[in-house]
DNA sequence: ATAATTAACGAAAACGGTTTCGTAAAAAGT
DNA sequence: ACTTTTTACGAAACCGTTTTCGTTAATTAT
């Protein structure tokens, strides 16, 4: 049942040359032999074999996704989850189909990202940011091998990588903040070691002196960017003597985390003023209403899709880009001080 | 750079068999032979080459994923994230990576999901339930490529298929609202077509026989499992004389969107009662806290593993299985009333 | 009518592996 | 010491395509 090109092509009476040139439409082959052969293929339901031809082209159209850090990590954070989607749209209409490898430390020790990209001999990988750089995922990164990162920095000449401006999420939120009278802020970073918290930090920091506030390190905090993470750290916080009375959370599932810790305290959620950040679906419809930076994650995927394919087609050297960030005003900084 | 297993034999003076049943585990290679091939294969980094190897050999170690339906549908659907994350993670353990096939609209007509199946010589795949069964899916189905179904029936001899007791699923929320003095009950289903819907509706209307509860055409309707429509479809059962004062939605996603719509129609959601389904991460943290009847999308998504694992060694023959549902009680049916 | 082009096709090498089967050397049995 | 068995290895065919280059037949130009 399974048709090879070269029964095919007997069937047809023609080489498999012929059959070739056919698939991959060659000027020089005759309109009625075309027609005859592109029938018999037709009807056979034969389709050529993606292995052979990777073996003997050497474009697969294939693009490998790689979760950076521990065993599935993110796969299912709402962030990335619309990132994601949004990429495989627009890489779909190139006509490319999309690789997730399971996380490495499901394979054999030796089966790194860069030999697993090589076996496979995808013609590009998209990288998303996990806790840390790990060192396979440097090797791939320096590699020839055209890699898009998304909140994760690459350096290599085939890489090129895509973040929101976050320092700027870091002012944004203060900004707001200030602005509602709040002075007394903490805040709830990612993964300690992931340059995105890096960032913020930094921006939260900056912007801090800018408006002359005092920062309480006690009130400076990580989780990992899921839900519970983000009620640990409330919970702790809500512990100490001194508690601040507004919070940036570095992702909305943290904010969501940190709602639920101060409800499950007794206190009122509405003595306090929250942000988060991503500005997932739920946000809008939490108790309160969620006020976030959020992210464009459409644009974010789509970016990352046109970068990788200029990165593959060669018209495109090292590139790095931010995409602003937007705050969103809800309920949960208090409705009354609003103009 | 890039080795070849030719290359790696003339370094180590040995054929290109010995390498290759070096690779492959052979038995009979002599120790000492082994241990310096393994060590030049390291120094120079080689990988064999998936191509060739699944030409020469018939397996791939690669696993389909399919969303049928739509372009693009379902893949950022919070309850198929939930599955197909913990799918991904139990495949992973066994070796396999993730194909995921971008929708085939966006593909030249002719490449349809069997295929590109076929194209890649997948070991097994995986089909995510969409609107319809597509004729694609069909001829998929009908080969003799290990698939198995989520939330869709297949029927192949080599397939298998899964979802939550649906009949169930309504069984429970019915019950619930009758517990809760609630006889003006309403149903939101998701895709018309959708196989979901279909049991969820009889299961619907079978419970609400068995309670002797009258059932008005006017307060079913459907929606297509996102946010959105079920805003919309609420929006218009808000606008009819008649209104059901207990909305079962068959996504908490719906349920969110019909909240939203009797929310910014003034009326007070404490006059509704709601439930959902699912029981996604955002629906605890809602306001009113939703009560749902929840799917148990980790053990979804290891079954179908498991499942499909044993198509593929054949140790198992067409199974079809269903999943029991469970009632969460939150607030959204009101309080008042708990025992 | 003859030379020069062009059109249409095929032979065969290559892509990078796997696997069967045969064989020489080493080990074991007698 | 000689046969038998086992061990370790290699030659070569094969997996299903693509692609280069050469060849013949058909056109066109002269």
């Amino acid at each position: 049942m399974k048709m090879t090109i070269k029964e095919i092509a007997k069937l047809a009476g023609v080489s498999q040359a012929t059959v070739s040139k056919i698939i991959n439409n060659y000027e020089d082959v005759g309109a009625k032999t075309k027609k005859r052969v592109l029938e018999i293929m037709e009807e056979h339901g034969y389709r050529p074999s993606y292995s052979a031809q990777s073996l003997a082209k050497k474009v697969t159209k294939v693009i490998g996704v790689i979760y950076a850090g521990k065993i599935n990590a993110n796969f299912n954070h709402p962030f990335f989850v619309d990132v994601v989607s949004s990429f495989k749209k627009t890489m779909g209409a190139e006509g490319y189909d999309l690789l997730f490898f399971s996380n490495e430390k499901f394979h054999k020790a030796d089966e790194n990202y860069l030999a697993r990209c090589q076996h496979y001999n995808v013609d590009g990988c998209i990288i998303i940011g996990g806790d840390q750089v790990e060192p396979s995922v440097y090797d791939l990164d320096q590699s020839d091998i055209p890699c898009i990162g998304v909140d994760i920095q690459l350096e290599g000449k085939t890489s090129g990588y895509i973040m929101t401006d976050n320092e700027k999420v870091s002012s944004l939120a203060v900004e707001h903040f200030y602005l509602m009278d709040q002075r007394e802020i903490g805040f709830i970073g990612g993964k300690a070691d992931s340059l995105v918290s890096e960032q913020r930090l930094d921006g939260f920091k900056k912007i801090m002196k800018t408006y002359g506030l005092s920062i309480n390190e006690n009130w400076i905090k990580f989780g990992d960017f899921f839900e519970d993470s983000g009620y640990q750290v409330m919970r702790e916080m809500l512990m100490e003597n001194e508690i601040p009375k507004a919070l940036f959370a570095a992702s909305d599932l943290m904010a969501m985390g940190a709602i639920k810790a101060i409800k499950d305290s007794g206190k009122s959620v509405h003595d306090f003023s929250i942000i988060g950040c991503d500005d997932i679906t739920a946000s809008r419809h939490i108790d309160p209403p969620l006020t976030t930076v959020k992210q464009d994650k459409e644009k974010i995927g789509k970016m990352a899709a046109y970068i990788l394919n200029d990165l593959i087609n060669k018209n495109l050297q090292h590139t790095a880009v931010k995409i602003e960030p937007e705050l969103i005003v809800r309920e949960s900084c208090g409705t009354a001080k609003k103009v």
